[in-house]
DNA sequence: TTGTAAGCGTTATCAA
DNA sequence: TTGATAACGCTTACAA
């Protein structure tokens, strides 16, 4: 048995039941000041009794706009993607624009898909993780507004970021100054990600700054399973060091934990430190020292840098980057 | 400066350029078999060459169909909300539809925005943690498909979710039986979401089903900070327990936490579990027992059953549970 | 295999 | 304050 159809009802059919002209619908709909009352009232009731909802296509097409902007992520694992798309969203709906979200990872064509996207919204906002080419970048600006988050500076797309080399360097030059740290190493790989090689660049100018050269970095994906292969190597001795710097909270999570485990004191022996500042950092013992970036914060920015670019027709190229904060708990060897 | 205009080409100029017309170009666009090989080489070039994207709007009206689905969730804290919709894109993108993501938490006019996407998009799959009302959701239900997720059943609309009841009743009789607790207290509110209220049920069958009487559940919401103000209560004797069921991990996790540093033995004194199994919960010494849910699946399927009812155009109102596994780490006084 | 032309459901311009 | 009506940029019969 067929159920109840989805149907849908256009402005005509309104327009027929208040006995007004399609025009006077459209305007109930998107200026209703300049419908007389008495009007607006009966084309009120009209919509509500046919449950008429504007085609939202046919409205895009009409006044050329989507009242939508896109978002490409990588993925949506760990907290740092989730709150950067919420912080989006609510800035997005708060000048009447939905969220279009996409995610690359995985996907055979990445490129087809940002593209058939560009079709769809008034701008994009492509995140550095997903890998899209600078190339690709330019064509599709050329038909919307892009921007970029968390990358490399470019030249004619906006960028903006969380800060990474300066905290990665303060964070760097606490081990070294307060806990006596003196071998160090970087766990991650600064060519997987504009942040990450950020921090790195930041472990190294605190190396430098104090005539100290510091290692290459030990370059692995920021995941859980890697911090513990990382840790099954420094238990058996195959790697030394005694401290680490981490490209994230996952890494160094899974590192903290392992190392405990096997009986490498942390921080005794050895420190770490991650990146995010998750939940899981504050239930680690011993607690996680990190970097806690406005995630949030840099959602709503590319919003409203976004919706800047939508009102005036020019176009700013001012890259800006978030301060981050450092957070120190046990693992570096604070108290 | 002005800089370079996002211009967009029609597809009148691309068939121009091409010399055919543009139903050609269309058909190189949709379906490029039915084009002679020569030809759409010759149509792909132009694309090529104009840099060329179709008007997804202009598609949609012509074609009656939106090549997206909306996601409501109430907000993306914590990582069911995130996997939930990491389970969506991923099965949506697989059908060439888009996510039209809306967070429902904290907005004035929730009823209009869903009305507002319903007309932009081919389905709706709508949380039942954004509190949308049965009628809002019948009303919408009659523009185009809609499922619910994770909310009580419902005469017209299709409802999946993960499985409570069973598994919190396990949960509850392990504690009961295996650890001998039998002063236990669930925390978390069962009015404020459906699978919480599924959980208390558990809860009380549990105890009912071996001749105990469950207390009343102490109602609060399913945060932190909530679980830190219970675990001081507990702390100064103002309220007594033998057992928590928590309504999720973080509320556990600050219990367990707070309880720990208050000098109340976990699980010595007092078994506390979770549910979700965040990451955090595996960090958290003593480790979280927990329930398990596949939240990734979930979305999909919720993908899955909006692609059938697309296609089929009856509606199959088949509730489905997916199940859960219960997680036994140490917090519950397992070993 | 390709072209012609009629929509698709709005918005917006112009008159009235 | 309202109504005709021409776009908007595509898809899709139907013809050729």
């Amino acid at each position: 048995m067929p159920q109840a159809q989805h149907k849908r009802h256009t402005i005509y059919e309104v327009a027929a039941a208040a006995g007004v002209s399609i025009a006077t619908v459209s305007r109930v709909i998107s200026r209703p000041e300049v419908v007389a009352a008495s009007t607006r009232t009966r084309v009120l009731a009209a919509i509500d009794a046919l449950n008429y909802v504007p085609d939202g296509a046919a409205r895009s097409l009409a006044a050329r706009q989507n009242e939508a902007v896109a978002v490409a992520l990588p993925e949506l694992n760990g907290p740092y993607y989730a709150e950067l798309l919420s912080g989006f969203e609510s800035a997005a709906s708060e000048i009447g624009a939905s969220i279009v979200l996409t995610l690359t990872r995985g996907k055979p064509s990445v490129d087809a898909e940002l593209r058939r996207l560009a079709g769809r919204v008034d701008a994009l906002a492509i995140h550095s993780g997903t890998g899209v080419s600078a190339a690709t970048l330019e064509s599709l600006h050329r038909k919307v507004p892009v921007v970029v988050v968390a990358g490399p500076r470019h030249p004619h797309i906006t960028t903006l970021s969380t800060e990474n080399v300066e905290s990665a360097s303060r964070l760097t030059g606490h081990l070294i100054d307060t806990h006596q740290r003196r071998q160090l190493l970087f766990v991650g790989d600064p060519t997987a990600a504009d942040d990450i090689a950020g921090r790195y660049l930041g472990f190294r100018a605190a190396h430098a700054s104090r005539g100290l050269t510091a290692p290459e970095p030990l370059r692995c994906e920021a995941v859980e399973a890697e911090g513990r292969r990382v840790a099954a190597f420094l238990a058996a001795g195959e790697l030394t060091a005694d401290g680490l710097v981490c490209a994230n909270d996952e890494l160094a999570l899974a590192l903290v934990h392992e190392l405990s485990r096997s009986g490498l004191d942390v921080p005794g022996r050895i420190s770490v430190t991650g990146w995010d500042d998750m939940m899981a950092a504050r239930y680690l013992t011993p607690g996680l020292s990190t970097v806690r970036q406005p995630v949030r914060d840099l959602g709503e920015l590319v919003v409203n840098h976004i919706s800047h670019l939508l009102g005036h027709r020019e176009e700013p190229v001012a890259p800006r980057r978030l301060a981050t904060s450092v957070i120190l708990r046990q693992s570096c060897g604070c108290s």
